[in-house]
DNA sequence: ATAGTATCGGATATTTTTATCCTTTAATAT
DNA sequence: ATATTAAAGGATAAAAATATCCGATACTAT
């Protein structure tokens, strides 16, 4: 479905929305700690969440990651969007190059609605609603 | 969503199964230019789908590949689990090696929807139902 | 029997994805 | 100013997926 660079993203944004805001400023060691994830990979991805505004960073002692108010509305498919790109959302399921209404592929009508389901849920779902399940233990980011 | 050798399977199979019944020994030149996929490597595919059942081949002269009857009942979620495994209907959105009802991912509800969506449809259809939408025109299985 | 044909299967090559390493850059603290 | 810290970025490595090549095998036809 997604690739390990964007479920990384996903977990690592969601850790990052579970800290307090205004004191959520987050190393690298401590992300990939918490998300069970390759230290060193998960730094290239964060990179690219930083290029586009979907996080911010400050180098140097008590550096780190954070994420304010308006980031923390970001949904689900900005980030498959960013790391992954939209294929998976607007691509044809049976790697057709010009799949469409008017020249469909085998399932593609079978497909249109699995994948409206798909992109509205990523639409209408946001960091900050992720990270109440993890602060309330009831979802988990690892293991 | 499917691996490049899951959506060769799917369209090689469909094609097949377009064939009148009694007469729809095909070689694989003739597939990979159906399907428009490399002829090596679809090969090699064809060969796994042989391996598990899900298609008949012969060789020689006149030889070819084959799917009769029954195999024209088989569903895209086998294909799909005989090339790919099923981690796309049962593996965790996120990552998470036990991701569960008692030990759930981010987004493990939202999902739960979407891959029951997924694992159904691909449960009901089979290859003679995508097959038809192939004969009368309506779809396609390249470009 | 022999030649020819088409799939099978092993070996290998290429590309993409995942992962690591190390130097540079920017910020902090002393 | 200097040393220290942490992210940025470039180079490289390892693994997986995709793709190709070629000899072996099995079947057909002459």
């Amino acid at each position: 479905m997604f690739s390990k660079a964007c479920k990384y993203a996903i977990n690592a944004m969601i850790y990052i929305s579970t800290l307090p805001e205004g004191n959520d400023r987050v190393g690298l060691k401590e992300i990939s700690k918490a998300i069970n994830s390759p230290e060193a990979f998960t730094a290239k991805i964060l990179q690219i969440l930083v290029r586009e505004n979907l996080l911010s960073s400050i180098k140097g002692p008590n550096g780190g990651f954070e994420i304010h108010e308006e980031g923390r509305k970001t949904h689900l498919y900005r980030i498959v969007q960013v790391i992954d790109g939209d294929q998976i959302f607007t691509g044809c399921a049976l790697g057709l190059e010009k799949c469409s209404e008017d020249h469909p592929c085998a399932v593609h009508n079978k497909f249109k609605a699995i994948r409206e389901h798909l992109a509205g849920m990523m639409m209408t779902t946001s960091l900050e609603d992720m990270a109440k399940g993890i602060q309330n233990g009831t979802n988990f980011l690892k293991i």
